[in-house]
DNA sequence: TTAAAATATTATTACGATATAATATAATTA
DNA sequence: TAATTATATTATATCGTAATAATATTTTAA
């Protein structure tokens, strides 16, 4: 089988927790013996057995992705694969590796997050997304198991170290724009309203139209999922009214994309007819036609900053509960146009 | 610390194995004890320690990926969330876990394999691009260690189990489709050429034009990576030639978009001066303006697959050598028409 | 009724490392 | 030089489970 440390001991003619020391390059073994280890170790090939040094040690190096159970969402929305990108990065400039578990159903998943933290095969975990009254939260914190949430906890706000933006002054901003361009008639277009992101911006979004002394329209908000085919299905929600807001936040880029074709299906044209300001910046905001002016949110870095500060807590468990805000930055592109109509009656 | 075996034994009155056997669900275990033990598992709250077990029985039950060294690659090309959805279903369906290491180059990654696999970190390995000249297939090979490549191996294509899908006749069938438009100057945009798949796409174009007894122009095949930026460069390249193709095969729906974009900034139009077919058919390809004829390959099929038969293969290491072949799908939209010119002067 | 076979359970070892306690050796001090 | 201290190395226990070998118990057959 795999050369293991008794054969790296042998071959050196010392023992098997001289070698241990070896690897962990301590300082009460002599120099002299370490390069002899070494050279060894060398010779033989020899590669240290994680899982038996994760049963010694009680730690494993590895940290423990929790993804939303749509599959739909985690493979077609941009979002996810570009936080992955920062958490790879963050994990692996610490030797970490990421592990993931999945599961259909939010009881497969919430089981699977209880193997893996039971089990011990992580040292930690990273929620991607923060859920209203998400249970996985209680269940790590009655737990005092180490985790990172990306977005904004639920509750218990001062007693989680998380990853966010300031999504609400954000939104806040997005709408002023909205506003300052001349628009009165502005909808909101957010995903799924058990995702903590979504109730951000909406607040956001109802205080600058407050703030501007406009009424809020419970008809023009509207939630879905996020994905484009959320994005059109708002679209044919705001059709019912037979009177279209001129303007629209739209909470994900991926919906506007949607809310894009949808419009453009029905003749209605991006910015002259209605203007759009949309989340997460990602690729498809540039490329859309036209392209979207949307709130850059940094995903990258909320992954690589999750990564780092899960870490931290990790190896040192005294660590200080953080919150770590990333900007946020709002990249004007044409798809916003001061408004040629009150509203758009179809 | 958390309830172990032992605790479980000693409340149940019986010997630790006795407990093992009963997670097991061994034939050789009374009912009667099965129950008696089960039920004390449950209020105690026990879950089995993965990395004990793991040591025991020399076996993870976790999945090593190995993705591209680019991470603008993977955080920005669709294909790879896709491909991770898949991966992650036929793991899940098996009771396995995905486990991720990452490098920031070649080195790194090699290491992080290597690591992977002699630290008994994982159960067996998939890698999700087949390069030219692979070092990790050779050292796998050596290793004899469980794994599966996602597309074509470079070479020993007889002793590597992989899913791929029929690349070159792809490519021939969507070259043959343009030309049955008329098309006769056909230009080729291609991945890096370290990647089997652009070399199997490259070789059914350049088949296509053959059989059609069409001259192979050098200047019409350009590679680059497979991002936005790639097909905007292709195009740059194109430009220099003063005379372009009236049609074009992308090999990837991002580079695909990139080169719209060139062309869109160029005034030529789409599919009125140049047809373009392009591969993955990803969403992107859908949301382009036009919406772009492209080569639907089941991405998500290729991980499922993918991850399925390296399973059989680690679960039964007799298991015969296999070769998958995912159907794919020319998906026509409107970036193609006929040729109005025979060349494209500028 | 007893020996043999089948069934059920337990004791022990192994997996491959780390960590703690115990020694051996070298260096320092009195 | 002996006693003490510092340094280097080794022996042993441990992590939590699975697998194998060893018993104990029950059932069947003779």
């Amino acid at each position: 089988m795999a050369v293991t440390i008794k054969d790296v001991a042998k071959a050196a003619n010392v023992a098997p927790s001289t070698v241990s020391r070896v690897i962990a390059n301590s300082p009460r073994i002599s120099e002299k013996t370490k390069e002899k280890v070494r050279e060894v170790m060398k010779q033989l090939g020899y590669h240290p057995n994680f899982i038996a040094r994760s049963l010694a040690s009680q730690a494993t190096r590895a940290i423990g992705l929790v993804l939303p159970s749509s599959t739909d969402i985690v493979s077609q929305n941009p979002f996810f694969p570009i936080v992955l990108g920062g958490l790879s990065d963050g994990a692996h400039s610490k030797q970490y590796a990421l592990h993931m578990t999945t599961g259909k159903t939010e009881e497969e998943i919430f089981e699977g997050v209880v193997s893996m933290v039971q089990g011990g095969r992580v040292d930690g975990v990273i929620l991607l997304s923060s859920r209203v009254e998400d249970p996985l939260v209680s269940y790590l914190l009655e737990q005092d198991f180490p985790f990172v949430v990306i977005g904004k906890p639920f509750k218990n706000v001062e007693q989680i170290t998380h990853v966010d933006n300031d999504n609400f002054k954000a939104a806040k901003d997005a709408t002023n724009y909205l506003l300052s361009l001349g628009h009165e008639q502005i909808g909101f277009i957010g995903g799924n309203l058990n995702l903590v992101v979504t109730v951000e911006r909406l607040l956001g979004y109802e205080k600058a139209l407050r703030d501007a002394g406009l009424p809020l329209i419970n008809e023009y908000v509207i939630h879905d999922e996020f994905l484009r085919e959320g994005g059109r299905e708002a679209v044919q929600a705001l059709l019912a009214l037979k009177k279209l807001p001129t303007a629209m936040l739209v909470a994900d880029d991926l919906m506007a994309l949607g809310v894009l074709n949808a419009l453009d299906e029905l003749g209605i044209s991006v910015p002259e007819d209605v203007s759009i300001v949309s989340f997460n910046n990602v690729l498809v905001a540039e490329m859309a036609r036209p392209p979207l002016t949307s709130v850059d949110i940094n995903i990258f870095d909320l992954g690589y900053e999750a990564a780092k500060s899960l870490i931290q807590k990790i190896e040192n468990p005294k660590e200080p509960t953080k919150r770590i805000i990333i900007p946020y930055e709002l990249v004007k592109r044409s798809s916003c146009a001061k408004p040629t109509k009150k509203t758009l009656t179809l």
